[in-house]
DNA sequence: ATTCAAGGCCAG
DNA sequence: CTGGCCTTGAAT
């Protein structure tokens, strides 16, 4: 008679110890503190397959890794995930899981690090603050689409195959989205600091004395750091500690090597979790698409993209989308979005990044897009068959890069990166370097360029300022007629062709400027 | 000992 | 199929 009601209680079986030892069931972690999931911005629940999810959304992506089938889009292959509409469409829905990096290979396991809780904390404040526009969308406005859209559509197709990684390209067309997309909701991300260097980085509370307090015994990280950043070329292992130990006041030795160990963490996690492939992988594809474009060029001649000129003109005389621009369109804002909003959490972690103006900050951002993506895939340039993978399936051709913008702008491209490959850095010294060019900008009308070496001074000194953290002691010579060594400002301070590398400079100061930052003290 | 995320589980 | 909750096991 007893039916026995299937009493699955998995776990509320605890009827019987009446003893309960388990004062505190672990402080659910306030979900509030989390960022928002980046696949439907409903609230977050954590860092799920190498992004930030919801629990649905996680549970969902989950699924579609057993998943054997395809699924099928319900709507018209381009529907808009949001908040609320989660299901409209699993197809959908996977892809944007896709667009925002999730991946079984980006999985995670074991406890935060303290980088990657510094930027979760900093990003669900800003989420917290009250939104100053109404707008919570606000990357792109319908209303104003119809215009934005013409325009933003012609750089985008430029954008696109590079933008994806980080936001890259060369054009001042570029401007447009840019401005477009950094508005409000990244504005926010910049401003609220200060959390970061009081709570992690307090260089301005220790600074001074590098009190033998060891919070902790720190001391034996900075091997395992130096094996992987120094090659031969400099600094023994040790030089980084005794440097420092010796030579520098401002701050403690475990300092610096945690700040690099973060800058790397963070790189690492937000910039490219999903960039990393085999080389394997990266010939094999290239390959294929040197050999589809000589295929293509047999049977048609030169390549002709469809330029954004010829693009505008058919969209309006005729209204009508001809290759899908727009429909990719939304979903592209968004990754581009992730991609500065990463990008954002990177630069944070330098130290005193967050102490110059929102302007300097703003600017040093756009300024740097171009080195920042070059420095990202020179990597994946593949000389002998002038094609690069931007990303993971995004290989270009040479010719493919040219027609998307000027002529030259491909070539350049390759040149700039097949020096940087000459250098033979690490990945943790091109994140190094990524650093100090984030902080590096030939601009001189900014608002506080005496403020910090970083924007008019040469790199040196920016790089030995800003890992120093609280250095904010102005270059001695600091003068403005000193030129960056890293590239050369076009005189035409326009927006158009901006800089222009020179191999030869950039590879001695790359020499120069991971020497610096190992070794720390180096002398010029 | 804690802090997290992957997976399992199952009611809706 | 969804998504909330739990268990498991890894990383610190
Ligand atoms: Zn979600
Ligand atoms: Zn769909």
């Amino acid at each position: 008679m007893n039916t026995t009601p299937p009493k699955k209680r998995r776990k509320g079986n605890i009827d019987e110890d009446a003893g309960l030892q388990k004062p505190v069931r672990t402080a659910p972690t306030n979900t509030s503190l989390l960022p928002p999931c980046r696949v439907c911005q409903e609230p977050g629940a954590g860092f799920h397959y190498g992004v930030n999810t919801c629990e649905a959304c996680k549970g969902f992506f989950r699924r579609s890794l057993v998943r054997k089938e395809d699924y099928k889009c319900l709507g018209n292959g381009n529907c808009n995930i949001h908040a609320g509409k989660r299901k409209i469409c699993p197809k959908c829905r996977l892809e944007k899981c896709l667009a925002v990096g999730m991946s079984k290979e980006a999985i995670k396991t074991g406890r935060y690090t303290h980088a990657k809780r510094t930027q979760d904390i900093l990003e669900a404040k800003k989420a917290l603050s009250p939104m100053p526009d109404a707008v919570p969308k606000s990357t792109l406005q319908p209303e104003s689409s119809s215009m934005s859209t013409t325009v933003l559509s012609g750089s985008l197709n430029q954008e696109f195959c590079a933008a994806n990684e980080e936001q890259s390209s060369d054009h001042d067309l570029t401007r447009q989205p840019f401005s477009l997309l950094m508005t409000s909701s990244q504005h926010n991300l910049l401003e609220n600091q200060g959390l970061v260097d009081e709570s992690y980085f307090s260089a301005s509370s220790i600074s001074s004395t590098s009190s033998p307090v060891s919070h902790q015994p720190v001391a034996n990280d900075t091997p395992r750091l130096s094996s992987q950043v120094s090659p031969s070329s400099f600094a023994s292992p040790l030089s980084l500690e005794s440097a420092l130990g010796s030579n520098s006041e401002e701050y403690g030795e475990g300092e610096l090597s945690r700040i690099i160990h973060d800058l790397i963490e963070v790189h690492e996690h937000n910039i490219c979790p999903d960039t990393r492939f085999t080389p394997e992988e990266v010939l094999e594809e290239q390959k294929a698409c040197y050999e589809a474009c000589r295929l293509k060029e047999e049977m048609f001649g030169p390549m002709q993209r469809l330029s954004k000129e010829e693009y505008q003109e058919v969209f309006r005389s005729t209204g009508l989308d001809v290759d899908g621009r727009q429909m990719i369109f939304n979903d592209l804002v968004e990754v581009i979005d992730l991609s500065i909003r990463r990008y954002i959490s990177f630069v944070k972690i330098i130290p005193g990044f967050s102490s110059l103006t929102l302007n300097d900050q703003i600017r040093l951002i756009k300024d740097n897009r171009f080195e920042n993506a070059l420095l990202g895939t020179y990597h994946a340039y593949n000389w002998d068959l002038k094609v690069a993978t931007i990303r993971r399936g995004k290989t270009f051709s040479l010719n493919e890069m040219n027609s998307l913008s000027n002529e030259t702008v491909g070539q350049r491209r390759f040149e700039c990166a097949n020096a940087i490959q000459k250098l033979g850095l690490s990945h943790e010294e091109m994140i190094l370097f990524k650093a100090v060019v984030a902080v590096t900008s030939g601009a001189e009308d900014l608002d506080e360029p005496h403020k910090h070496a970083v924007v008019t001074s040469t790199p040196d000194k920016e790089t030995q300022g800003r890992l120093t953290s609280d250095s904010m002691q102005p270059c001695d010579d600091a003068s403005p007629g000193r030129q960056p060594a890293l590239r050369v400002i076009d005189v035409t301070h326009g927006p158009g062709r901006r800089l222009l590398y020179k191999a030869g400079q950039l590879t001695s100061l790359l020499l120069f400027t991971v020497d610096s930052m190992g070794g720390s003290t180096t002398s010029v």
